[in-house]
DNA sequence: ATGTAC
Protein backbone atom coordinates (compact mmCIF):
# COMPACT_ATOMS: atom_id res chain seq x y z
CA UNK A 1 0.00 0.00 0.00
CA UNK A 2 1.10 3.31 -0.41
CA UNK A 3 1.63 6.78 1.46
CA UNK A 4 2.07 9.80 0.11
CA UNK A 5 3.38 13.04 1.75
CA UNK A 6 2.38 16.98 0.99
CA UNK A 7 5.85 18.52 1.76
CA UNK A 8 8.37 21.23 0.36
CA UNK A 9 12.17 21.09 0.34
CA UNK A 10 12.26 23.49 3.77
CA UNK A 11 9.59 20.70 5.38
CA UNK A 12 10.98 17.87 3.65
CA UNK A 13 14.36 18.03 6.13
CA UNK A 14 12.03 17.95 9.25
CA UNK A 15 10.41 14.34 8.24
CA UNK A 16 13.98 13.08 9.34
CA UNK A 17 13.55 14.16 12.55
CA UNK A 18 11.40 11.95 14.17
CA UNK A 19 9.03 9.03 13.31
CA UNK A 20 5.96 9.96 11.51
CA UNK A 21 7.17 8.73 7.81
CA UNK A 22 7.61 5.52 9.60
CA UNK A 23 4.55 5.38 11.24
CA UNK A 24 2.72 6.53 7.91
CA UNK A 25 3.88 3.52 5.95
CA UNK A 26 3.10 1.20 9.53
CA UNK A 27 -0.64 2.27 9.06
CA UNK A 28 -0.59 1.74 5.15
CA UNK A 29 -0.27 -2.43 6.12
CA UNK A 30 -3.50 -2.27 8.08
CA UNK A 31 -6.30 -4.17 6.55
CA UNK A 32 -8.71 -2.35 4.44
CA UNK A 33 -6.84 0.86 3.77
CA UNK A 34 -7.82 2.39 0.74
CA UNK A 35 -4.64 3.58 -0.96
CA UNK A 36 -3.01 5.77 -0.46
CA UNK A 37 -2.35 7.12 3.10
CA UNK A 38 -1.93 10.54 3.44
CA UNK A 39 0.61 12.84 5.44
CA UNK A 40 -0.21 16.51 5.31
CA UNK A 41 2.63 19.52 4.80
CA UNK A 42 2.42 19.84 8.89
CA UNK A 43 2.90 16.39 9.85
CA UNK A 44 4.38 15.58 12.80
CA UNK A 45 5.16 12.35 15.32
CA UNK A 46 1.98 10.94 17.18
CA UNK A 47 0.64 7.89 18.59
CA UNK A 48 0.23 5.22 16.21
CA UNK A 49 -1.07 7.28 13.56
CA UNK A 50 0.90 10.80 12.71
CA UNK A 51 -0.79 14.30 13.41
CA UNK A 52 -1.44 15.34 9.95
CA UNK A 53 -2.29 12.08 8.64
CA UNK A 54 -5.62 10.99 7.06
CA UNK A 55 -6.37 7.19 6.49
CA UNK A 56 -9.48 5.86 4.58
CA UNK A 57 -10.54 2.50 5.86
CA UNK A 58 -13.12 0.40 3.24
CA UNK A 59 -15.98 -1.50 5.01
CA UNK A 60 -14.44 -4.74 5.65
CA UNK A 61 -11.27 -3.13 6.89
CA UNK A 62 -10.57 -2.02 10.47
CA UNK A 63 -11.20 0.92 12.62
CA UNK A 64 -8.04 2.10 14.97
CA UNK A 65 -8.58 5.04 17.93
CA UNK A 66 -5.10 5.54 17.75
CA UNK A 67 -5.77 6.73 14.19
CA UNK A 68 -7.83 8.90 15.93
CA UNK A 69 -6.06 10.20 18.47
CA UNK A 70 -6.44 10.69 22.22
CA UNK A 71 -8.06 14.26 22.13
CA UNK A 72 -11.15 12.69 19.96
CA UNK A 73 -12.74 15.82 17.93
CA UNK A 74 -10.02 18.54 18.99
CA UNK A 75 -11.12 21.04 16.77
CA UNK A 76 -11.51 24.61 15.55
CA UNK A 77 -14.26 27.31 15.94
CA UNK A 78 -14.24 30.64 14.29
CA UNK A 79 -16.49 33.51 15.24
CA UNK A 80 -17.03 36.67 13.23
CA UNK A 81 -17.75 40.03 14.49
CA UNK A 82 -19.08 43.36 13.07
CA UNK A 83 -16.42 44.72 15.47
CA UNK A 84 -13.08 46.96 14.18
CA UNK A 85 -9.86 46.01 15.46
CA UNK A 86 -8.58 49.44 15.17
CA UNK A 87 -10.50 50.35 18.49
CA UNK A 88 -9.18 47.46 20.50
CA UNK A 89 -5.82 48.79 22.44
CA UNK A 90 -4.14 46.98 24.88
CA UNK A 91 -6.14 47.71 27.72
CA UNK A 92 -9.65 46.24 26.00
CA UNK A 93 -7.78 43.12 25.07
CA UNK A 94 -6.51 42.75 28.41
CA UNK A 95 -10.03 43.60 29.63
CA UNK A 96 -11.59 41.17 27.42
CA UNK A 97 -9.43 38.05 27.75
CA UNK A 98 -9.52 38.27 31.70
CA UNK A 99 -13.18 38.35 31.68
CA UNK A 100 -12.92 35.76 29.26
CA UNK A 101 -11.05 33.43 32.02
CA UNK A 102 -13.40 34.28 34.27
CA UNK A 103 -16.27 32.57 32.61
CA UNK A 104 -14.00 29.62 30.54
CA UNK A 105 -11.62 27.40 32.96
CA UNK A 106 -8.53 26.89 31.42
CA UNK A 107 -6.01 24.55 32.26
CA UNK A 108 -5.63 20.50 32.63
CA UNK A 109 -8.03 19.39 35.34
CA UNK A 110 -9.80 22.23 35.25
CA UNK A 111 -14.54 21.67 36.03
CA UNK A 112 -16.58 23.45 34.22
CA UNK A 113 -18.49 26.35 35.38
CA UNK A 114 -22.02 25.10 34.06
CA UNK A 115 -21.70 21.79 35.87
CA UNK A 116 -24.85 22.00 37.72
CA UNK A 117 -26.69 22.22 34.09
CA UNK A 118 -24.46 20.02 32.08
CA UNK A 119 -24.74 16.87 34.62
CA UNK A 120 -28.50 17.28 33.99
CA UNK A 121 -28.35 17.05 30.08
CA UNK A 122 -24.60 15.33 29.34
CA UNK A 123 -26.57 11.96 28.62
CA UNK A 124 -28.80 14.25 25.51
CA UNK A 125 -25.29 15.60 25.03
CA UNK A 126 -23.46 13.09 24.40
CA UNK A 127 -25.89 11.14 22.64
CA UNK A 128 -27.34 14.36 20.16
CA UNK A 129 -24.74 16.54 20.45
CA UNK A 130 -24.87 20.80 20.39
CA UNK A 131 -28.60 20.35 19.80
CA UNK A 132 -29.29 19.19 23.14
CA UNK A 133 -26.45 22.25 24.88
CA UNK A 134 -28.84 24.54 22.56
CA UNK A 135 -31.72 23.39 24.10
CA UNK A 136 -30.55 24.35 27.35
CA UNK A 137 -29.84 27.40 26.30
CA UNK A 138 -26.35 27.84 25.40
CA UNK A 139 -26.70 29.28 21.59
CA UNK A 140 -29.12 29.54 18.49
CA UNK A 141 -30.67 27.02 16.78
CA UNK A 142 -29.20 27.83 13.38
CA UNK A 143 -25.88 27.25 15.06
CA UNK A 144 -26.21 23.99 14.25
CA UNK A 145 -25.60 24.86 10.55
CA UNK A 146 -22.32 25.71 11.14
CA UNK A 147 -21.05 22.95 12.85
CA UNK A 148 -19.39 20.08 10.76
CA UNK A 149 -21.95 17.34 10.83
CA UNK A 150 -24.33 19.67 12.36
CA UNK A 151 -22.71 19.29 15.71
CA UNK A 152 -23.61 16.03 15.76
CA UNK A 153 -21.87 12.37 14.66
CA UNK A 154 -24.94 9.92 14.81
CA UNK A 155 -24.06 6.85 16.30
CA UNK A 156 -22.91 7.89 19.40
CA UNK A 157 -23.71 5.27 22.65
CA UNK A 158 -22.74 6.74 26.46
CA UNK A 159 -23.31 2.57 27.37
CA UNK A 160 -19.69 1.77 25.30
CA UNK A 161 -18.39 4.33 27.29
CA UNK A 162 -16.66 3.44 30.67
CA UNK A 163 -18.11 4.56 34.00
CA UNK A 164 -14.58 6.66 34.39
CA UNK A 165 -14.74 8.50 31.52
CA UNK A 166 -18.23 9.75 31.82
CA UNK A 167 -17.57 10.71 35.45
CA UNK A 168 -14.78 12.96 33.98
CA UNK A 169 -16.81 14.18 31.16
CA UNK A 170 -20.11 15.46 33.10
CA UNK A 171 -17.52 17.89 35.53
CA UNK A 172 -15.32 18.92 32.19
CA UNK A 173 -18.33 20.18 29.35
CA UNK A 174 -17.47 24.05 28.93
CA UNK A 175 -13.57 23.94 29.97
CA UNK A 176 -10.61 24.80 27.50
CA UNK A 177 -8.07 22.58 28.33
CA UNK A 178 -4.07 22.70 28.21
CA UNK A 179 -1.48 22.12 25.49
CA UNK A 180 -2.04 23.70 22.13
CA UNK A 181 -5.93 24.69 22.99
CA UNK A 182 -6.72 28.17 22.94
CA UNK A 183 -9.09 31.26 22.41
CA UNK A 184 -7.57 34.07 20.44
CA UNK A 185 -8.97 37.65 19.63
CA UNK A 186 -7.82 37.94 16.21
CA UNK A 187 -7.60 40.51 13.33
CA UNK A 188 -8.56 39.58 9.65
CA UNK A 189 -5.26 40.66 8.16
CA UNK A 190 -5.19 39.99 4.72
CA UNK A 191 -8.11 38.57 2.29
CA UNK A 192 -6.94 36.44 0.27
CA UNK A 193 -10.34 35.43 -2.15
CA UNK A 194 -12.48 38.29 -1.93
CA UNK A 195 -15.73 36.86 -3.19
CA UNK A 196 -14.79 33.66 -0.91
CA UNK A 197 -14.64 36.11 1.67
CA UNK A 198 -17.56 37.74 1.00
CA UNK A 199 -19.34 34.57 1.18
CA UNK A 200 -18.03 33.81 5.05
CA UNK A 201 -18.93 37.44 6.14
CA UNK A 202 -14.86 38.57 6.61
CA UNK A 203 -13.55 41.41 6.12
CA UNK A 204 -9.91 43.60 6.43
CA UNK A 205 -9.56 44.85 9.87
CA UNK A 206 -12.18 42.53 11.07
CA UNK A 207 -12.63 40.97 15.02
CA UNK A 208 -12.84 37.18 14.72
CA UNK A 209 -12.60 34.80 17.16
CA UNK A 210 -10.92 31.55 17.38
CA UNK A 211 -11.80 28.69 20.03
CA UNK A 212 -9.27 25.86 19.53
CA UNK A 213 -9.93 22.97 22.00
CA UNK A 214 -11.59 19.18 22.28
CA UNK A 215 -13.28 16.39 24.16
CA UNK A 216 -10.61 16.74 27.38
CA UNK A 217 -10.34 14.00 30.08
CA UNK A 218 -13.51 12.37 28.22
CA UNK A 219 -12.48 11.96 25.20
CA UNK A 220 -8.63 11.15 26.45
CA UNK A 221 -10.14 8.40 28.75
CA UNK A 222 -11.96 7.06 25.81
CA UNK A 223 -9.07 6.63 23.82
CA UNK A 224 -7.17 5.22 26.52
CA UNK A 225 -9.65 2.79 27.38
CA UNK A 226 -10.24 1.44 23.34
CA UNK A 227 -6.72 1.70 23.23
CA UNK A 228 -6.56 -1.46 25.08
CA UNK A 229 -9.55 -2.91 24.15
CA UNK A 230 -8.76 -2.85 20.40
CA UNK A 231 -5.26 -4.30 21.14
CA UNK A 232 -6.17 -7.48 22.58
CA UNK A 233 -9.58 -7.63 20.43
CA UNK A 234 -6.45 -7.15 17.31
CA UNK A 235 -4.96 -10.45 18.92
CA UNK A 236 -8.08 -11.86 18.72
CA UNK A 237 -9.05 -11.46 15.22
CA UNK A 238 -5.48 -12.26 14.30
CA UNK A 239 -4.93 -8.36 13.10
CA UNK A 240 -0.99 -8.07 12.43
CA UNK A 241 -0.79 -4.15 14.06
CA UNK A 242 2.99 -3.25 13.69
CA UNK A 243 2.58 -0.87 16.85
CA UNK A 244 0.14 -0.63 19.86
CA UNK A 245 -0.64 3.05 18.74
CA UNK A 246 -2.49 1.71 15.96
CA UNK A 247 -4.23 -1.15 18.01
CA UNK A 248 -7.23 -1.94 15.68
CA UNK A 249 -10.31 -4.25 15.46
CA UNK A 250 -12.96 -4.92 12.29
CA UNK A 251 -15.37 -1.87 11.90
CA UNK A 252 -17.85 -4.63 12.18
CA UNK A 253 -16.54 -6.52 15.71
CA UNK A 254 -17.77 -6.08 18.84
CA UNK A 255 -14.95 -4.16 19.85
CA UNK A 256 -15.02 -1.70 16.77
CA UNK A 257 -18.45 -1.21 16.84
CA UNK A 258 -18.03 -0.38 20.69
CA UNK A 259 -15.21 2.25 19.52
CA UNK A 260 -17.34 4.02 17.32
CA UNK A 261 -19.70 4.17 19.53
CA UNK A 262 -17.92 5.64 22.29
CA UNK A 263 -16.03 7.93 19.51
CA UNK A 264 -19.18 9.45 18.53
CA UNK A 265 -19.99 10.66 22.33
CA UNK A 266 -16.42 12.19 22.34
CA UNK A 267 -16.85 13.69 19.36
CA UNK A 268 -20.45 15.40 20.15
CA UNK A 269 -19.16 16.06 23.83
CA UNK A 270 -16.34 17.93 21.57
CA UNK A 271 -18.43 20.11 19.53
CA UNK A 272 -21.10 20.41 22.62
CA UNK A 273 -17.85 21.94 24.39
CA UNK A 274 -16.69 24.52 21.96
CA UNK A 275 -20.45 25.77 21.71
CA UNK A 276 -20.63 26.33 25.07
CA UNK A 277 -16.71 27.68 25.12
CA UNK A 278 -18.54 30.26 22.50
CA UNK A 279 -21.33 31.50 24.58
CA UNK A 280 -19.24 32.41 27.23
CA UNK A 281 -16.91 34.13 25.27
CA UNK A 282 -19.78 36.16 23.50
CA UNK A 283 -20.62 37.10 27.14
CA UNK A 284 -17.41 38.07 28.11
CA UNK A 285 -18.05 41.13 25.14
CA UNK A 286 -21.12 41.90 26.39
CA UNK A 287 -19.99 42.26 29.72
CA UNK A 288 -16.79 44.61 28.50
CA UNK A 289 -18.37 45.99 25.53
CA UNK A 290 -21.32 46.47 27.07
CA UNK A 291 -23.44 45.81 23.77
CA UNK A 292 -25.49 42.72 23.02
CA UNK A 293 -23.64 40.47 20.70
CA UNK A 294 -26.37 40.55 18.53
CA UNK A 295 -25.45 43.70 17.61
CA UNK A 296 -21.47 43.18 18.04
CA UNK A 297 -22.49 41.02 15.06
CA UNK A 298 -21.51 37.32 16.34
CA UNK A 299 -21.44 34.82 14.27
CA UNK A 300 -20.82 31.37 14.05
CA UNK A 301 -18.16 30.79 10.98
CA UNK A 302 -17.57 27.50 10.96
CA UNK A 303 -16.63 24.67 13.73
CA UNK A 304 -13.98 21.96 12.20
CA UNK A 305 -13.00 18.12 13.84
CA UNK A 306 -9.37 17.78 13.63
CA UNK A 307 -9.25 14.12 15.28
CA UNK A 308 -11.71 12.39 14.07
CA UNK A 309 -13.16 9.26 12.38
CA UNK A 310 -16.23 9.16 10.15
CA UNK A 311 -18.23 7.44 7.21
CA UNK A 312 -17.83 9.55 3.69
CA UNK A 313 -18.62 8.68 0.21
CA UNK A 314 -15.17 8.79 -1.63
CA UNK A 315 -15.04 7.57 -5.26
CA UNK A 316 -18.46 5.88 -5.05
CA UNK A 317 -17.36 3.97 -2.14
CA UNK A 318 -18.57 4.21 1.49
CA UNK A 319 -14.88 4.65 3.73
CA UNK A 320 -14.40 5.41 7.05
CA UNK A 321 -12.06 8.08 6.61
CA UNK A 322 -9.63 8.67 9.85
CA UNK A 323 -8.21 11.87 10.33
CA UNK A 324 -5.63 12.72 12.88
CA UNK A 325 -4.52 16.37 12.66
CA UNK A 326 -6.41 16.82 9.61
CA UNK A 327 -9.44 18.95 8.71
CA UNK A 328 -12.29 17.76 6.12
CA UNK A 329 -12.29 20.25 3.25
CA UNK A 330 -15.23 20.35 0.73
CA UNK A 331 -15.21 21.81 -2.53
CA UNK A 332 -18.10 24.15 -3.59
CA UNK A 333 -20.92 22.16 -5.34
CA UNK A 334 -20.31 19.40 -2.67
CA UNK A 335 -23.71 17.47 -1.81
CA UNK A 336 -22.12 17.48 2.37
CA UNK A 337 -21.61 21.03 1.94
CA UNK A 338 -23.95 22.90 4.94
CA UNK A 339 -26.47 25.01 2.58
CA UNK A 340 -24.92 28.20 3.82
CA UNK A 341 -21.94 27.14 2.10
CA UNK A 342 -23.13 25.45 -1.06
CA UNK A 343 -21.79 27.01 -3.85
CA UNK A 344 -18.45 28.58 -1.73
CA UNK A 345 -17.49 24.91 -0.25
CA UNK A 346 -17.57 25.19 3.93
CA UNK A 347 -14.31 26.93 5.54
CA UNK A 348 -12.05 24.80 6.39
CA UNK A 349 -10.15 26.15 9.38
CA UNK A 350 -6.30 26.24 10.22
CA UNK A 351 -5.00 27.60 13.16
CA UNK A 352 -1.12 28.73 13.36
CA UNK A 353 0.77 29.21 16.49
CA UNK A 354 -0.02 31.46 19.38
CA UNK A 355 2.24 34.53 17.83
CA UNK A 356 1.52 33.75 14.44
CA UNK A 357 -1.24 34.04 11.72
CA UNK A 358 -4.22 31.30 11.33
CA UNK A 359 -5.69 31.09 8.06
CA UNK A 360 -9.39 30.20 6.93
CA UNK A 361 -9.24 28.01 3.29
CA UNK A 362 -11.87 25.76 1.31
CA UNK A 363 -10.52 22.55 -0.66
CA UNK A 364 -10.50 21.98 -4.25
CA UNK A 365 -12.57 19.35 -6.88
CA UNK A 366 -8.48 18.19 -6.37
CA UNK A 367 -9.13 17.57 -2.76
CA UNK A 368 -10.36 14.24 -3.81
CA UNK A 369 -6.74 13.20 -3.65
CA UNK A 370 -6.70 13.85 -0.34
CA UNK A 371 -10.28 12.52 0.93
CA UNK A 372 -10.92 16.09 0.76
CA UNK A 373 -8.61 16.75 4.16
CA UNK A 374 -6.21 19.51 4.50
CA UNK A 375 -3.61 20.51 6.91
CA UNK A 376 -4.63 21.39 10.47
CA UNK A 377 -2.04 23.71 11.83
CA UNK A 378 1.38 24.80 11.91
CA UNK A 379 2.44 21.72 13.24
CA UNK A 380 5.00 20.99 15.86
CA UNK A 381 8.30 21.06 15.03
CA UNK A 382 10.31 20.89 18.39
CA UNK A 383 9.28 18.26 21.12
CA UNK A 384 7.21 19.61 24.19
CA UNK A 385 10.16 18.81 25.88
CA UNK A 386 12.68 20.92 23.37
CA UNK A 387 10.37 23.13 23.84
CA UNK A 388 10.51 23.95 27.03
CA UNK A 389 14.40 24.72 26.90
CA UNK A 390 13.47 27.71 24.67
CA UNK A 391 14.64 31.07 25.92
CA UNK A 392 12.81 33.97 28.13
CA UNK A 393 13.67 36.07 25.17
CA UNK A 394 13.43 34.07 22.43
CA UNK A 395 9.84 32.98 23.39
CA UNK A 396 9.15 36.89 24.18
CA UNK A 397 10.88 38.15 20.48
CA UNK A 398 8.08 35.43 18.94
CA UNK A 399 5.08 36.44 20.60
CA UNK A 400 6.45 40.39 19.75
CA UNK A 401 2.63 42.63 20.62
CA UNK A 402 0.68 39.32 21.64
CA UNK A 403 -0.91 39.70 24.49
CA UNK A 404 -1.20 36.57 26.40
CA UNK A 405 -3.02 35.91 29.57
CA UNK A 406 -0.24 33.20 31.15
CA UNK A 407 1.90 35.00 33.95
CA UNK A 408 4.87 32.87 33.45
CA UNK A 409 6.23 31.98 29.93
CA UNK A 410 7.76 28.46 31.41
CA UNK A 411 3.96 27.49 31.45
CA UNK A 412 3.67 27.50 27.77
CA UNK A 413 7.25 28.24 26.67
CA UNK A 414 6.13 24.42 24.23
CA UNK A 415 3.83 26.02 22.28
CA UNK A 416 5.97 29.11 21.00
CA UNK A 417 5.86 30.35 17.61
CA UNK A 418 9.46 28.93 17.68
CA UNK A 419 8.25 25.51 18.62
CA UNK A 420 5.95 24.74 15.57
CA UNK A 421 7.00 25.21 11.84
CA UNK A 422 6.32 27.98 9.43
CA UNK A 423 2.17 28.03 9.43
CA UNK A 424 2.81 30.18 5.39
CA UNK A 425 5.04 27.54 4.30
CA UNK A 426 2.77 24.58 5.43
CA UNK A 427 -0.07 26.13 3.81
CA UNK A 428 1.33 27.09 0.58
CA UNK A 429 2.22 23.71 0.03
CA UNK A 430 -1.55 22.59 -0.67
CA UNK A 431 -2.54 26.06 -2.12
CA UNK A 432 0.33 25.38 -4.86
CA UNK A 433 -1.06 21.65 -5.70
CA UNK A 434 -4.03 23.52 -6.02
CA UNK A 435 -5.87 21.63 -3.28
CA UNK A 436 -6.99 24.28 -1.02
CA UNK A 437 -7.91 28.12 -1.89
CA UNK A 438 -6.39 30.57 1.19
CA UNK A 439 -9.63 32.89 1.31
CA UNK A 440 -8.17 34.90 4.56
CA UNK A 441 -5.26 35.15 6.71
CA UNK A 442 -5.78 36.21 10.64
CA UNK A 443 -3.44 37.82 13.44
CA UNK A 444 -3.72 37.35 16.94
CA UNK A 445 -4.06 40.05 18.99
CA UNK A 446 -4.38 38.66 22.04
CA UNK A 447 -4.13 35.08 23.32
CA UNK A 448 -5.93 32.50 26.32
CA UNK A 449 -4.08 29.70 26.90
CA UNK A 450 -4.48 27.09 29.53
CA UNK A 451 -2.03 27.11 32.03
CA UNK A 452 -1.77 27.69 35.86
C1' DA B 1 -3.83 15.81 24.26
C1' DT B 2 -4.21 14.11 29.62
C1' DG B 3 -6.95 14.24 37.38
C1' DT B 4 0.98 14.64 32.53
C1' DA B 5 3.03 6.91 34.95
C1' DC B 6 2.08 0.48 35.22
Amino acid sequence: MDAVIYVNDTLKELLYEDQSLKQLVNAASLPGVVEPVIGMPDIHEGFGLPIGGVMAIEEKGVISAGAVGYDINCGVRLLRTSLEAAYFNKELLYKLIERIEYYVPTGIGKKGKHKGITRVIFDDVVHRGVEAVIKAGFGKKSDLEYIEENGGLSGADLSAVSKEAQERGEEQLGTLGGGNHFIEIQRVDSILDEKLARQFGLFKGQIVVMIHTGSRGFGHQIATDYTKILWEAAKKYGIEVPEKGLAAAPIDSKEGKAYYKAMAAAVNFAFSNRQIIMFDVMKAFEDILKKSSESMGFQLVYDVAHNIAKWEIHGGRRLLVHRKGATRALPAGHPQNPSFYKESGHPALIPGSMGTGSYVVVGTEKAAETFYSVNHGAGRRLSRNKAKKISKEEFEKAMGDVIYNVRSYKDIADESPLAYKDVEEVVSVLEKREITIPVARFVPLAVVKGAD
